[in-house]
DNA sequence: TTCAGCAATATCATAATATGATACTTCACA
DNA sequence: TGTGAAGTATCATATTATGATATTGCTGAA
């Protein structure tokens, strides 16, 4: 079989953490021939490994129709991540208070190799779905947080990762343009948030501001979310920006080092 | 080594999945040692599992301390259990709601053996931080929500869950004796809702309405915190009760089968 | 600076464990 | 009742994980 690399490299393991991936939004419970098809392992590889992964509880399995599904101990693991990350102790009081006074949606998002990822949010208004889901990545280019992050790079970095970062469509106004994209967060440069519209979802505002530490560079950013059809940018950088910035100053992480 | 059950069993998994789980809310970052002592594994299989994992995505390592942490990752399998959840995707746009209504926290709970775990929490006020955390686990017996669950149940499994789940203390008004737990949960029987007071968290009341389906048992519940200095449990119940079991009542699950 | 002590990392012979082909069973649907 | 697809069980084989040991690198004390 495929040989994965030297002798600090558990095969088994890491085949039953591709069957945990394989579910996602649109694919929430899989048989084993799903499974089997979606990580291109062997069907006596599926059997055992999502046997191992129901038994250890980390697949619930439907008694009538066989197929599996993510288990509560996939939030569990939320529950614990929540902890390790300090931003979000320091993060959350401010950011509840912040909604509170805006009565709109607020995000924390953080970077995420080439993504951003939304860690908490507090919907304040019925939304999609989807707008409400923590754990969601999203292209950092496309996004006001991603832009607002990248804004704190150094001028080379920031450069790449305008060049080189992926795009991908999610509405017909989601800005491909990679020029575009440039005068978008030169803008944020200068300025200190980034502000964008109708990328993820359409008739939406995104606005944010980076959370820097001492040095400088942004590893998250908060957001704030609003409908076109209530609010022009004028209006969100009036109204919404002094607060939204006030609150991502007063969230300063703590010394401790960075995922990267 | 300690010989698990049959073929159908991978060892190596179930050990990669132990490291996972030896991280919890007093245990954010572990180091080799550490994770050897917490899963009792063998110091060279700490070593070659946790490489995998930090290799997978699954651990990020902090390149100075040489620790291991939770990744972005387990956020994106929270985010995989929302979708895999209808009853989260029925409820969630009912909760904003409510809790703009009520202003005051708003929380599902779903039942997870003899424990309730938070799917999905809505946090008004500032509160502690473990009130706003998605995945946490509590024990049913001990929660305004588990209470409520439990009084869907037939009485012969009503009594057995009284008899037999686990308690634990949180703070010194905690109830640990099943007496009185009973009879709360009679009078969760009668009324249809449930209504605890600093079981958790001093001064703290919880008032919980079940979400049952079509069989009448429920898997889940709806459940609003209140501070004790604002409110009484008489207030709660004449203000916040209607809204509360509209709101469960509102959201019936769809008719698939769910986790046991 | 040197040294001691500890933890992380690398190596390797061994056999235990995962493998995957195959056969059996169950279930849904015709 | 029959057919096919999907889930389940078995087993001989050698690939893969094992864990003892050696090496390296780091931290703090002398």
């Amino acid at each position: 079989m495929e040989k994965k690399q030297n002798t600090l490299f558990v095969g088994s393991l890491a085949k039953g953490l591709r069957l945990l991936r394989a579910f996602d939004e649109t694919h929430t419970e899989l048989s084993l021939g799903d499974l089997a098809q979606r990580t291109g392992l062997d069907k006596s590889a599926v059997q055992r490994l999502a046997n191992t992964l129901h038994i250890e509880g980390m697949l619930d399995k439907d008694p009538i129709t066989r197929r599996f599904r993510p288990s509560h101990a996939w939030l569990e693991l939320a529950y614990a991540y929540y902890w390790s990350d300090q931003l979000v102790g320091q993060a959350i009081p401010k950011l509840i208070d912040l909604s509170q006074d805006l009565g709109e949606t607020v995000n924390l998002a953080e970077l995420s190799g080439d993504h951003i990822i939304y860690v908490s949010r507090l919907p304040c208004k019925r939304t999609y779905f989807a707008a409400t889901v923590i754990g969601r990545r999203l292209p950092a280019l496309s996004t006001s947080g991603g832009r607002a992050m990248i804004a704190t790079f150094p001028p080379e970095e920031r450069e790449h990762a305008i060049r080189t970062w992926p795009l991908k469509v999610f509405t017909p106004q989601t800005t491909l343009d990679r020029d575009s994209i440039r005068d978008s967060i030169n803008t944020a440069v200068r300025k200190g948030f980034a502000i964008s519209s109708g990328q993820m979802i359409l008739s939406e505002i995104g606005v944010a501001c980076p959370i820097t530490g001492p040095s400088g560079r942004a590893f998250a950013a908060v957001q704030c979310s609003v409908s076109a059809h209530l609010w022009t940018p004028e209006r969100v950088e009036a109204e919404i920006l002094p607060r939204l910035q006030d609150t991502a100053n007063a969230i300063s992480p703590s010394s401790q080092a960075h995922r990267h």
